[in-house]
DNA sequence: GCCCGCATCATCCCTTTGGTGGATACCGGC
DNA sequence: GCCGGTATCCACCAAAGGGATGATGCGGGC
């Protein structure tokens, strides 16, 4: 089954093109750019300069306790934000967040650029500084809000069409409906049953009910035979004709 | 996460590639290569002209009747073998396998070339004609023995070094050891403990509890988390820099 | 010799997943 | 109006997976 690869290599390369642009633009000791929200169903985290365990830490402990963290702008349309324009030095450097996750990485100056969907943030770039480096200027964020406009264009232009693309291959090879390739597509993510039904906004019974289909229309007899089938079908373009 | 992708889409693309070159060598009605043996960890099938069905039929019930099934050319050196060889029209004709599978597929002639690594079939491209297309001939079959060399040249160098690289890259990303490799590998592949407790001849506990290691070390918390990060992870391969 | 990492297996316990058989409701076509 | 497909949900059960802990043996370094 496995496990091909798909050819181009989406999202994972407009994630790097993207933090190159921004390394390039301005200094920056480290930074990310995580695929997080509903519509981006292969989600995905690209890190630059920072251990991968970092991600975890942050997903596990931190991400609540985040000053920036996406939940606090969801019903705005800010595109960039950052820590010294939210918190003050004596705020920021008081924080746990800050005392047990940034300054272990020695970071010192935060921005973040968010993408929407529909007033739902389904990515962000994060921009980190060491405190050598200086705060994020005035210009530097104009510059930011700039270039923001032209990714989101680029990411739901390639993107979207993408995983339009790939919905409809996978739909048409098994003949699978609308709500089924959303629960596939949730598989292929790495998502439980429960995970799904939050997402989707089901009951765990309805997912259910939708993976048996799966199964049986696929052919397989588990969620972890289910992803490594259709990443597959997914290589291999011609696998029928 | 998803997905990944990487870039290149091997073995897909071996196994298209070499479909096709038999297909305009010698008139076939379908053909069909899979990757079956422990060595092929990233296991698949491509077919050409066949319903996609028609694996999970023969994988679930004809496998066993199969004349020319792998089982039986284990400890030979067998590299091409021909239905019309083996058996007898009357035999074949009388046969459960050819009334079942064969029949209603419209396929009458079967000639299959193996791929071997140290004895053990780990691939296997299969060509089937309908009557119309008359049998395999011996110049037909002793051009197949003079291809196959060079397949099995092109899958070894090819195919081998590629399976290192991505373990490699797992196995220094997440500091795995051997063992859990293997077993990570199988995961990816979709098979569940039980299958992978056979293939690598452990107990289902052992496997726990290597799954166990690899949770914690790449920081997921199920085996389809798992699949969906590792392919992110070769997918992206310069994550961290 | 001792310790540590690796690999192997076991036991218990709990959660998740998979399988079956329903039920309700909406919608569209014949 | 009925029927079939889709989507939603429920209950129940069995199987598989996940987590904790501990035990054994083996090999290599200090």
């Amino acid at each position: 089954m496995l496990h091909h690869s798909i050819s181009e290599n989406f999202p994972n390369h407009f994630q790097r093109e993207s933090l190159d642009l921004v390394g390039n633009l301005l200094p920056l000791s480290s930074s990310g750019f995580y695929l997080v929200g509903p519509d981006m169903r292969h989600r995905g985290v690209v890190l630059r300069n920072l251990p991968a365990q970092v991600e975890q830490e942050y997903t596990r402990h931190y991400r609540e306790l985040d000053p920036l963290r996406p939940a606090l702008f969801e019903r705005t349309d800010t595109r960039v934000v950052c820590m010294d324009e939210r918190l003050t030095e004596a705020e920021l450097l008081a924080s746990e967040y800050y005392q047990q996750f940034m300054l272990p990485l020695n970071h010192r100056h935060v921005a973040d650029m968010f993408f929407r969907s529909d007033d739902d943030i389904i990515a962000v770039l994060t921009m980190l500084r060491a405190a050598s480096l200086g705060p994020f200027t005035p210009a530097e964020l104009a510059l930011l809000r700039t270039l923001q406009p032209f990714l989101d264009f680029t990411l739901s232009s390639v993107y979207l069409p993408r995983r339009r693309r790939e919905r409809a291959t996978l739909g048409q090879r098994h003949d699978l409906t609308d709500r089924e390739l959303d629960v596939a597509e949730l598989i292929l993510a790495g998502a439980s049953n429960k995970a799904i039904a939050l997402e989707l906004g089901l009951s765990v019974a309805t997912v259910k009910t939708h993976l048996q289909h799966v199964f049986r229309k696929v052919g397989v007899a588990s969620r972890t035979a289910l992803s490594a089938r259709l990443l597959g079908d997914l290589g291999s373009r011609n696998t029928e004709r």
